[in-house]
DNA sequence: GCCAACGTTGGC
DNA sequence: GCCAACGTTGGC
């Protein structure tokens, strides 16, 4: 199993949402970044992701569980949507997305300044300075410490 | 509001 | 294929 970090503008979607969405399931949709879009097609049905919030309160929230692989993401093909691509087609839908659905929440939000006062961590994507891709992998080791940090046994 | 980092675009 | 300009992200 891979572990994965989905990180979203709270504004745009936020773990409150999920809990509200039908089946507390979402689709991971407008994503237009290459290496974003290809760790998504590494996603396999059962992996496990933390739910990141950027902004103003920059945290880890929650965990999810990725319960369908990826498949042609709709939006990009709406002129309507914000996320529209006029270079995608129904043939070559270029972007894709994963289903996801909420496992848990964290005890407490585990905020951006208490991961970085761990040295275990200095190597997380997360953690690097301008990083800035919003579907990213994390490594098993990094997934359970953080899990640890959070008081959680079981994911 | 600032700015660093990075991806994308487009002229050549 | 190079690279400057530009737009966006996201932490602070």
């Amino acid at each position: 199993m891979s572990h994965w970090l989905f990180k979203t503008e709270p504004g745009c979607f936020s773990w409150q949402d999920l809990e509200n969405a039908p089946g507390r399931t979402t689709s991971w949709d407008g994503v237009r970044n290459y290496q974003a879009r290809n760790f998504m097609r590494a996603m396999r049905v059962g992996d496990l992701g933390f739910f990141y919030h950027s902004g103003q309160q920059p945290a880890i929230v929650g965990i999810v569980e990725v319960v369908r692989a990826a498949y042609p993401d709709a939006t990009a093909l709406d002129p309507e949507n914000r996320h529209f691509d006029p270079k995608a087609t129904p043939e070559k839908p270029i972007w894709e997305m994963v289903d996801v659905r909420l496992r848990r929440a964290l005890p407490q939000p585990l905020s951006r300044k208490d991961l970085a006062a761990w040295p275990e961590l200095a190597g997380m994507e997360l953690m690097k300075r301008g990083s800035r891709l919003s579907v990213q992998p994390v490594e098993a080791g990094a997934f359970a410490f953080i899990c640890g940090l959070a008081g959680i046994e079981r994911p």
